[in-house]
DNA sequence: AAAAAATGTTAATCTAGTTTAACTTTTTTA
DNA sequence: TAAAAAAGTTAAACTAGATTAACATTTTTT
């Protein structure tokens, strides 16, 4: 299972640095395929994260329940992207976000075990994880100043044209969450743009 | 000059990865050491950004400047930081952001031109680089958790709280710049928080 | 196919934070 | 040390977006 569902990531990984035939093999040995269910949680607020995620299919979304019992969504991950409490897994310390799947998802997940040995037997494997990480960050950055510099309706706007193939797979709802917005606000922006048109 | 001026960076490295005498030497061989006064700009948005620099002393901020001519400041580097527009580092087109000088600043400067040869020279440091953007990556998510959930006056707070010294040497339009709010409001949320107690 | 649950819409009222503008205090420069 | 520039304050009027609540539509379950 894992040789046939492991070709997603292999080729993902081709990507940014190449493997041997033998590195594959003792990557896809020490990796886990699993499936979730649509609703089922990969991490939960207040556990410990034990795996780093790459999404072979399905959608997850990974958010933040505040005092008040609000969810704040902060990313989502579609195939051929990764997911995870990235400082609860570093620091094997409680997440402070929860992950959980909008889609039935199959992932590829790297345990907190074994990920200081892949490193050890694959050193190629930490200058493909400073490339992934930096992307991620890189991407958090611009969504800082869009938070602060762009309206609502103009971040939604940005978001549409960004991520056109998650916003159909995705509730409104959660899209307003992402936006850092109430729903009833977004169904607002989205009449009025209707009618700009 | 760099010899002297390198032993903080070697001390940093140090917590993250061991490297031997030999590899010390190559990476002082290959980076620069250089001052910058205040006011001056380490990377101007629209220029590429040809170095990620590692702070010696002094304070920098790195902003972006929007369509209606404000700042968003999305962080403040001091000694044994960081600062650099890392997408435009990256990818070498133009950068999003300004990083200036709020104190007279010492850096030292690792150009896209060697980081290459010296990720070759001492893969460690793929490894050492990886952790600290890790880190950056975090620190980031975090931020827009609490763009979202905190009202200006919990942000406040929690900033004075994780940073007390970086809010002594900065003027204060800087810091509501990177709180997201006007000087003005941020004015009205001090005065409030000196009445309460 | 009906009922229930989840998602989305509309509109009135409210509030956190912005804008504008005049003023005070501190820092820098001549 | 005086003048100018930069930084910080206060307060009134305003607005983007939240809240509440009632209702409409779509999806899921029985």
């Amino acid at each position: 299972m894992i040789k046939e569902k492991g070709r997603a990531l292999l080729e993902y990984i081709s990507r940014y640095v190449s493997l041997t035939e033998a590195e594959e093999a003792i990557l896809l040995s020490k990796v886990t395929y699993r499936k979730y269910l649509k609703g089922q949680f990969i991490v939960q607020q207040g556990d410990v994260c034990k795996y780093e995620c790459f999404v072979i299919s399905g959608c997850t979304k990974m958010f933040h329940m505040d005092n008040e019992g609000q969810e704040h969504i902060v990313m989502f991950s579609i195939e051929d992207w990764w997911t995870a409490d990235m400082g609860s897994f570093i620091a094997q310390t409680p997440a402070d976000y929860n992950v959980q799947c909008i889609e039935n998802t199959e992932l590829i997940m790297f345990s907190y075990d074994v990920i200081e040995d892949l490193y050890a037997a694959i050193p190629k494997l930490e200058r493909f994880f400073r490339q992934i990480i930096q992307k991620a960050f890189i991407a958090s950055q611009k969504r800082i100043v869009r938070s602060f510099s762009l309206s609502a309706k103009d971040r939604y706007i940005y978001f549409r044209n960004q991520y056109p193939k998650i916003e159909q797979r995705i509730p409104q709802y959660m899209i307003a969450s992402y936006l850092g917005i109430t729903k009833e606000f977004l169904s607002k922006i989205k009449s009025e743009l209707i009618f700009e048109q």
